[in-house]
DNA sequence: AGGATGATATATCAACTCGATATATCGACG
DNA sequence: CGTCGATATATCGAGTTGATATATCATCCT
């Protein structure tokens, strides 16, 4: 599940790891926090298996000047051995790891974001850190994933309202979680309701419009002028 | 978290770790599906701490002569017993280890339910779970659990609004997801305002009418008849 | 009758995630 | 001038998950 979150984000450019935790919390805000105990593991997973190769920056700061602070000599003397070796303006924070997406990388984003691995879960991070990304599946699998997703949800759906139903052994506590549940579910249909329609009326038209696209083209593309706007909140 | 709700299940009577799985997975709808790794472990934990007990039945199933008599004590153990000597046919399923919740479990579910275990987090599920349980708490902490959860929610509004206002980095997929969290996140608001409302209201009357309820009190009341109702949807 | 499937029931394992903690550097604030 | 908070990497224990193994019984299919 991590592995499709950063190998996606290093789609964009390189990141090191403190970077990568902060995108995925402040933007997205999926994986509200990600533990540095999941992270640096999961960046070490995959740069063994080659999906990512890493490159030691030792600290090119904003101010390039460098106005030579004077060894402070209390500090760790190791420290201070090495950065006088190595004798880059050590202008800026500590060294930093950034990793770069190999093609091999590529090739496992794409798998991993077309089939559903935590498989069969309801789980709606999965699923968010999936749409966040749609922009690099092929139509059809777009269509397939939000499908999917939709079914998923009316089983839920159905659960809820199975419980709401049977829910006379509750107390109103319990009854309301319920309640509230459903009333959730329900929302989160509609709003992938909107998604599909507007996502089908966009493949009609690059359908008649567009060149042809070939089913199996998997290969991410820009077509950044453009918007497929969803939005529109229901009145 | 576990711990949780399996001692706020065996509050209600005796239960063993199939139906406990079931219980949560099908009444409350959190905990979507228990895996058996977390659920017998957590047993094992708990019965390790004195927190419950545990009891072999070799097989008492619905079809015997005597229905289960809901006893809860070692008369359950014994009927079995008996129906098995006395030639019927061993109708029922594999042997299972019923357990019961002791004192110091009681002890320390009071604990678990007034602190936020998983703290800090804005963790959907623990207070589901906590609110599913909230008739176990005195109104004060109730109230106390509902208002450090709606501070909770607030928090991450804002976020997604941030996330909403800053996204023109986006494309149409991430910003609808961004959106639509956003949404949910002010449905649950609303909810929360109004559980709080009805529960401050409820505790007014209760002063007022009723005796007066000591401030420490943490045993579980049973006002069956009553209904603080929460219902009604939004208009 | 027999065989597959699926529900009931307990248990274990590897892989993964989380929260806490340790280490280190730097700017800012009083 | 020391402490706080942000940047940055790393590790540990504990807990969760999904998969798998084992076993018994019921039910449906052939």
């Amino acid at each position: 599940m991590l592995d499709l979150a950063i190998l996606g984000l290093l789609q964009e450019r390189e990141f090191h790891g403190y970077e990568i935790r902060k995108r995925l919390r402040d933007d997205l805000g999926l994986f509200a926090n990600i533990s540095f105990g999941s992270l640096y593991p999961a960046l070490a997973r995959l740069e063994a298996a080659g999906a990512v190769v890493s490159s030691e920056l030792p600290g090119p700061g904003r101010r390039s000047a460098e106005p030579v602070p004077a060894t402070g000599s209390l500090g760790g003397e190791l420290a201070a051995f090495r950065s006088r070796r190595d004798g880059t303006p050590r202008g800026t924070k500590r060294a930093r790891k950034v990793y770069r997406i190999t093609d091999l990388g590529r090739k496992q984003f794409e798998e991993l974001l077309a089939s559903d691995e935590p498989a069969g879960t309801d789980d709606a991070r999965s699923f968010g850190l999936r749409l966040a990304f749609a922009r690099h599946l092929a139509p059809p699998a777009r269509l397939g994933l939000l499908e999917r997703r939709r079914a998923q949800l009316a089983g839920r759906l159905a659960a809820d309202r199975a419980r709401v139903e049977a829910g006379s052994a509750f107390d109103s506590y319990t009854r309301s979680l319920v309640e509230h549940s459903t009333e959730t579910t329900e929302h989160d249909i509609s709003w992938l309701d909107r998604l599909i329609e507007s996502e089908r009326l966009e493949q009609q038209q690059q359908q008649q419009t567009g060149p042809v696209v070939r089913p199996d083209d998997t290969r991410p593309r820009r077509r950044d002028g453009e918007d497929h706007t969803v939005k529109g909140t229901v009145p």
